[in-house]
DNA sequence: GCTGTTAGCTATAGAAACTATAGCTTTTAC
DNA sequence: GTAAAAGCTATAGTTTCTATAGCTAACAGC
């Protein structure tokens, strides 16, 4: 039996997340000492191991709701896992390409000053002006 | 003079945006029509354009107010504005690799499953054992 | 000048995923 | 037995908006 401290050490979720996940019912209720405080076992491990994973990997607490329920049928077809995976690697794709046109960007409006006075600045000006934006962002 | 509807139109920055922008006091709170509607000229449409912009390009409401005091000084040296956005190509940068990370992570989860049954499901497999994982993230 | 539609007003709550605080109690190690 | 560390609950704050409710103003057509 771990105490919160012990659980939060072992998975790297801090001890107000993990009281918040119980509070989304993502975890359940653990088991009380005689002076009620929380007593986690082996199974609350691996299930807080599995969700701190899948938000690693940036999945909304949703999706990770979905895949432990799917998680929980193991006779069931994966089809939606899969899906859930898929569309979360199709959101970061997108994600990295939209950073990439702002890295562009940002690094045109810091390189394009020479440190001088803000009424020169490339980069207040390039704030102004939409204008001098290569591409669209 | 433009009502608040027209000003959300022209800068593409939603009229309860702009509101709350005011509250946060990134705007001035603009002249009223007798009727208690906000009105706004040319000076609050550069603005909120400005804000827009830089906005869009992932910036901070701080780091957009300090940008607005410094364009608001144009005999002041630069380095401040450039640093800034330096720091934020920085960390645009770096979320840019971590989310490379993540898609590597994705992408060999869903394309090593072979979309059977929950109980081999690789993608519920990676997320219960981290040992799995080619990468650290 | 009346009416109807569109637009705008304020104040408050909600979203997402936590994090921090206050004030109190339990556990543990010596 | 006691002191320090850990845990408890309940509530509020973070960030950047977005949504709702209930009301009022502006404007176009008749």
């Amino acid at each position: 039996m771990l105490s919160i401290g012990e659980l939060s050490r072992k998975t790297g979720v801090k001890i107000p997340t993990i009281r918040y996940y119980e509070q989304m019912k993502l975890i359940a209720a653990p088991e009380r000492s005689s002076g009620n405080q929380r007593r986690y076992s082996k199974t609350e491990l691996d299930r807080l191991g599995f969700i701190k994973h899948a938000r690693d990997l940036g999945l909304k607490i949703e999706d990770i709701r979905e895949l432990l329920t799917l998680a929980a049928h193991p006779e069931q077809p994966c089809a939606q896992a899969n899906q859930i995976a898929a569309n979360h690697l199709g959101s970061v794709r997108a994600k990295i390409a939209q950073l990439q046109r702002l890295e562009a960007e940002l690094a045109r409006m810091a390189e394009g000053c020479s440190s001088g006075k803000i009424e020169n600045c490339y980069v207040i000006e390039s704030l102004s002006n939409h204008a001098l934006c290569s591409e669209s962002h």
